[in-house]
DNA sequence: GGCATATGAATGAATG
DNA sequence: CATTCATTCATATGCC
């Protein structure tokens, strides 16, 4: 039971927008070498290998289309939900997404802590205030399914 | 008295009947059309929206007849798979993989013995913006690595 | 009232 | 590239 701290790759703001940038740029399957200089690159914003560069492209079929729901089918306090169609089921589904409020907080708290004194665990669960930021990105809607409105 | 609005799906008792009995009879993975139909049929028994359903089948891998969930397994056979490259690039990125520690300490040792509930892993990392990010480009090379094999 | 558990939701990782 | 698997996160609910 490994308390490893094997976590999955979480990435950073940072991370995120420098793949993007990158997959708007054109990028779309680098090469080996390529996703080395990726990693080396993001690495410097935190923990990252070539694999999750080279997931991270993989999965990232298009960010586009932070598809809302229609206004006319729930009156949810919708709090800009955007529903992040990952596959064609979803997206065809995705009428019925209203997803309300599952942001994910990033819990990017300031420098690396360190906690030697009696400093609660910087991971304590609270603190997940804003989930705002642009978290969300990433849309996997594949084909031609019509996305959302 | 569920008047809250912004709540989870509340499966309906005859929505996971007829949820189970689908998944008995092989559904696994519905598609788009299939959710659509899905939901349309149990929504006539709650409110229920595609990706309930998409998220269901997702989730329910064996929630049957789990025999398994407690007992004192406490370990784990933790196989470590080895990480079958699949394409060239991971190859090369491979050496970036497994990389253990490197430089990013992401755990704090932890003297006390926490339950394990909610344990929160802090992928925190810093948010700093020392940035001057030195607008790197990509660099073409262009290799001869083909991809996927 | 909080703590414990169950499960829906999300997404990274992996495979075909 | 599409699909599926596995792990984690968040929220709801139940039991103290």
């Amino acid at each position: 039971m490994p308390q490893v701290p094997s976590t999955r790759w979480c990435p950073t703001p940072e991370q995120l927008m420098i793949l993007e940038e990158m997959y708007r740029s054109g990028v779309r399957t680098p090469n080996a070498s390529q996703i080395q200089q990726i990693t080396a690159r993001l690495s410097y914003y935190g923990r990252i290998e070539g694999k999750n560069v080279f997931y991270w492209f993989q999965n990232h079929k298009d960010a586009n289309s932070v598809c809302k729901m229609e206004a006319g089918d729930a009156e949810e306090a919708s709090s800009t939900s955007d529903a992040t169609l990952r596959h064609e089921s979803m997206a065809m589904v995705d009428a019925t997404w209203a997803v309300p409020p599952c942001c994910r907080p990033l819990r990017t708290l300031d420098l690396f802590p360190t906690k030697s004194t009696g400093l609660k665990d910087e991971c304590s669960t609270t603190s997940k205030s804003s989930c705002s930021t642009t978290t969300n990105y990433m849309a996997h809607s594949s084909l031609h399914l019509s996305l959302p409105k």
